[in-house]
RNA sequence: GGGUAGAUGGCGGAAUUGGCAGACGCGUUGGACUUAGGAUCCAAUGGAGCAAUCCGUGGGGGUUCAAGUCCCCCUCUACCCA
């Protein structure tokens, strides 16, 4: 009879739903424990086999760590916006709040299923307005903010209102030139405008990737995605909401140091910041006037640089172009738009155009032609580049293509046929007055930014690859941003007492036709007088992006129902950081990112108390269908755990999941390994109930052989040290191991097989309380001391020594355990089998490693 | 092209970090029990060989008494970035 998985796991959910077993004390007595899942977006589909695995691995510590007397915060929530609600919104014209509680509805429930131990009186949904008024509210923040270079935090902008106000624009070059008498004359839009250039969160003009069928601009990584389903994707200038992430490049960058993330995610963020440092230099335009120009991140050879390349989108190109070129210049320009960054920056052939201008190289003072071509982005550092075929891969096929001259000006490498772009000797490189001639790479590069300085023409440079967050979207489901733009030309945000600032109700959910969200169609909500001022305005119709709630729920969860603040400020310092953050990896790079951000400014505002928000991160990894495939539903290979569930029970669910191999790595399903894992709990079953379902009559504190007490000690300490580190599968082993060896012994010993219904029970609770209660225990095991063990009995009275003769295992003594070198020696050279091989051989040395090896090496 | 992680039986995976390769589970084979078995229990299970023994951790070199583990070169796979 297998064991009643069906009706024991209903009973101790219930039971510890009831009893609020779970409920996270804010008792500072105690060590505490947060350990967090990232929350799911619930999505119409419901749970698949790949949520379960994280989950799992957070609440078996989570257990164990109740176990040894911590105050565990372990919550879960729902990252409840998002675009496919939306759209299941058009084509059905069902509100998305309904179909976001039904979907809320049904991970909950299957969630529940699996006996995870959440504090569920915590639970979040992003769009409920008690939370979004709270990401509305740091949208306020960010807003009234700016980062102040010189102390290299966030102040609230008042601050640069008052510095404007007392001495005008003096030391920041962002600002212009003016003095405090012209700041107050200014007009309020115009000071507006000039504030917005300081604000972390700030409106600017902006080329957008714009998807005319879907109604929206998209994320450069949400492009791809959606080419592919056969969408147009153009980029277009739009005025735009920005959050000014890259003021806190340098920071987000340096303080990746002190976390214990995986390598390659911290590498990941390394990259995604991409720091270079260069120099930005000025080429004069004798034609046209002014300037481009340029950053790069090898200012030593400047002298090879024969021509120049800007972005199509660049400022200056109407200007360079003339009568000749334009008609090529404009349809080259209309075509880039049509292409994504990714395209334009991928491997393939490189197109151009010369505008028809020249600019002088200011070293060599030559004139060099500039063209256009969509290899060089518009976003990226100035939009322009000089380029110095000689020694830059792309700037080489580009002059091949366009014949171009080639000068190389490094010698060091070998050069037909392609760039050198390594380090070398600066030759060619010399004029009137400045020669880089035989200079090593970085001192040509440290010598000509001096002389570029001293003229005036450039300074060195830290350059980015990171860019401001585009932070709008032109939909309806998401948080509205709770700003009011007015007749006069300014804008204004909410009070804070006006938050939240409702989603109106709309009956139809279609685009609205312009580049405005569908909220614009909603002209009660939209238009808006000012009560004091009785000014007519407009609310902003775009809403937030899906980021924006998963940027700070780990913080809500220390707070979840306080209406006072978005996060209670000594709460938060009872539980912030978060101590193990477990998700998936595709996270890797922007949430992680976004978030990081934005704790950094609520951290530079006082709000919190931690500089990062993640101490430590695990990624899970991916769940694979049964024929190591991605699983998909065209495949048919998808694993439905509410089907496991029914067929096995949730603790054979868990155990398989953690079993299967280590936590972040690749590996696919196997319907098979979860019978193994029902099987060996099944096995757990019978070792204490019998076949009428009676508590087992041989449970008795009886003797134990010291190879068994041998066993449970060890068995403690490997599964103890395996569920720090994450290593549940080895755990799960040594618990096979260690009732294989009580099945086999003689007897139930009781005071080995009681505890060990603790050590199970982290992996399988269900079953684990079911047994505690059965063993005569009253209420739950959830907060039982956590089994010690003896390390003296994890010393075993004999060991096995392998007798190797050159390396080649040829015998085996059994010895006392720490039985002296010398001793081995002999021993091992009087072994027969030993002997044997060495007959004929002349012993030059033996090797012996007490309590394991003796190697007698010969000739 | 760059970064990161990998490659161990028929399969998933273990291996005090240099010390018996293949723990544990799946599968397979044989047996026991049974009216029955897709339940349970026992035994075997990397390959070759009757055996002694030999060969085996993607491939090739190296260091070492000793290499899955360390070093060099190569191949392939996955993920991310371009």
């Amino acid at each position: 009879m297998p064991y009643p998985f069906s009706t024991i796991e209903p009973h101790w959910q219930k039971y510890w739903e009831e009893r609020k077993t779970f409920c996270a004390e804010d008792n500072p007595s105690k060590p505490k424990a947060y350990i967090l899942d990232m929350y799911p977006y619930p999505s119409g589909a419901g749970l698949h086999v790949g949520h379960p695995e994280g989950y799992t691995a957070t609440d078996i510590l989570s257990r164990f760590k109740r176990m040894h007397g911590y105050r565990v915060l372990h919550p879960m929530g729902w990252d409840a916006f998002g675009l496919p609600a939306e759209r299941y919104a058009m084509q059905t014209n069902v509100h998305p709040r309904i179909t976001t509680e039904q979907n809320i509805a049904t991970f909950r429930r299957q969630i529940k299923m699996l006996g995870l131990s959440y504090d569920w009186s915590r639970e979040v949904d992003t769009t409920d307005p008690g939370y979004y008024r709270w990401t509305q509210w740091i949208f306020l923040r960010m807003y009234g903010s700016w980062f102040d270079p010189r102390i290299r935090r966030a102040v609230p902008i008042a601050t640069l209102i008052g510095e404007f106000d007392a001495k005008g624009s003096a030391g920041l070059p962002a600002a212009g030139e003016f003095g405090p008498e012209e700041w107050r004359a200014m007009r309020p839009s115009v000071r507006q405008e000039i504030l917005s250039r300081f604000r972390l969160a700030y409106i600017a003009e902006i080329p957008v990737n714009w998807c005319e069928g879907l109604g929206t601009v998209l994320a450069n990584e949400e492009v791809a995605e959606w080419t592919e389903k056969g969408y147009t994707v153009e980029r277009r200038p739009m005025k735009q909401w920005m959050m000014r992430i890259t003021a806190y490049a340098d920071r987000l960058l340096d303080d990746l140091a002190g976390l214990d993330w995986p390598s390659s995610t911290l590498e990941q963020q390394r990259n995604w910041i991409g720091r270079s440092e260069g120099a930005e230099i000025s080429f004069p335009l004798p034609g046209a006037g002014g300037e481009i120009r340029v950053f790069t991140t090898r200012p030593d050879t400047i002298f090879g640089a024969t021509y120049m390349v800007l972005a199509p989108e660049h400022s200056l190109v109407p200007s360079l172009t003339d009568g000749r070129t334009r008609d090529a210049v404009d349809s080259y320009r209309a075509k880039a738009r049509l292409k994504s960054d990714m395209e334009r920056g991928a491997d393939v052939e490189k197109t151009g155009v010369f505008t028809g201008g020249y600019a002088m190289n200011p070293a060599t003072g030559k004139n060099i032609p500039v063209w256009i071509a969509d290899y060089v982005l518009a976003g990226y550092g100035t939009g322009a580049i000089m380029a110095v075929p000689a020694h830059d891969e792309r700037d080489y096929e580009f002059a091949v293509k366009y014949a171009l001259p080639v000068v190389p000006v490094v010698t060091g490498g070998e050069t037909s046929g392609s760039a050198f772009t390594g380090d070398g000797v600066a030759v060619n490189s010399s004029n009137d007055e400045i020669s880089l001639n035989g200079l090593p790479t970085p001192e040509a590069k440290k010598t000509i930014v001096r002389w570029l300085e001293s003229k005036r023409l450039g300074t060195g440079a830290v350059q980015f690859k990171l860019r401001d967050w585009l932070f709008a979207r032109q939909r309806y489901w998401g948080e509205p941003i709770p700003i009011v733009h007015y007749e006069d030309g300014t804008m204004e945000p909410l009070p804070e007492s006006a938050l939240p600032l409702l989603l109106p109700d709309l009956k139809k959910f279609q685009p609205s036709g312009t580049t405005e969200s569908p909220l614009a169609l909603a002209t009660d909500w939209v238009n808006v007088v000012d009560p004091q001022t009785g000014r007519h305005g407009r609310r902003e119709t775009n809403t937030m992006p899906q980021w924006a709630g998963s940027c700070w729920y780990y913080l809500r969860f220390v707070s979840p129902r306080d209406d006072r603040a978005f996060c209670d400020p000594e709460l938060e310092k009872l539980w912030m950081p978060v101590d193990l953050y477990v998700g998936g990896s595709e996270h890797t790079v922007l949430h992680l990112m976004y978030s990081r951000f934005w704790h950094k400014v609520l951290f530079d505002l006082g709000y919190v108390s931690t500089k990062e928000p993640f101490s430590k991160l695990r990624h899970q990894g991916v769940i694979l269908g049964e024929d190591s495939r991605k699983m998909s539903k065209s495949r048919g290979n998808v694993v439905n755990p509410d089907e496991v569930v029914k067929l096995y029970g949730a603790d054979s669910l868990r155990l398989f999941e953690m079993f299967m191999g280590p936590l972040e790595e690749m590996k696919p399903w196997s319907m098979r390994g979860v019978e193994g894992v029902y099987r060996f709990l099944n096995r757990v079953w019978r070792l204490f109930i019998t076949e009428d379902d009676k508590l087992d009559p041989n449970l008795r504190i009886i003797s134990i052989t010291p190879e068994l007490q041998s066993i449970y000690h060890f068995t403690i300490k490997k599964i103890g040290d395996d569920i720090e580190a994450l290593r549940f599968n080895t755990a799960i082993s040594q618990m096979m191991i260690f009732v294989n060896e009580v099945m086999k012994s003689d007897g139930r010993p009781r005071q080995l097989l009681e505890p060990f219904v603790l050590l199970l029970s982290p992996f399988a609770p269900h079953i684990a309380e079911e047994l505690w209660h059965r063993l005569g225990h009253a209420g739950t095991l959830a907060y039982e001391p956590w089994p010690s063990y003896d390390p003296a009995m994890l010393r075993k009275s004999e060991v096995e020594i392998v007798v190797q003769v050159n390396g080649k295992v040829r015998s085996k003594i059994t010895v006392p355990v720490d039985t002296p070198e010398e001793i081995l020696e002999s021993l091992a050279l009087a072994d027969p089998d030993v002997q044997r091989h060495m007959e004929g051989k002349k012993p030059l040395r033996a090797i012996v490693v007490k309590n394991r090896l003796v190697n007698l090496v010969v000739k």
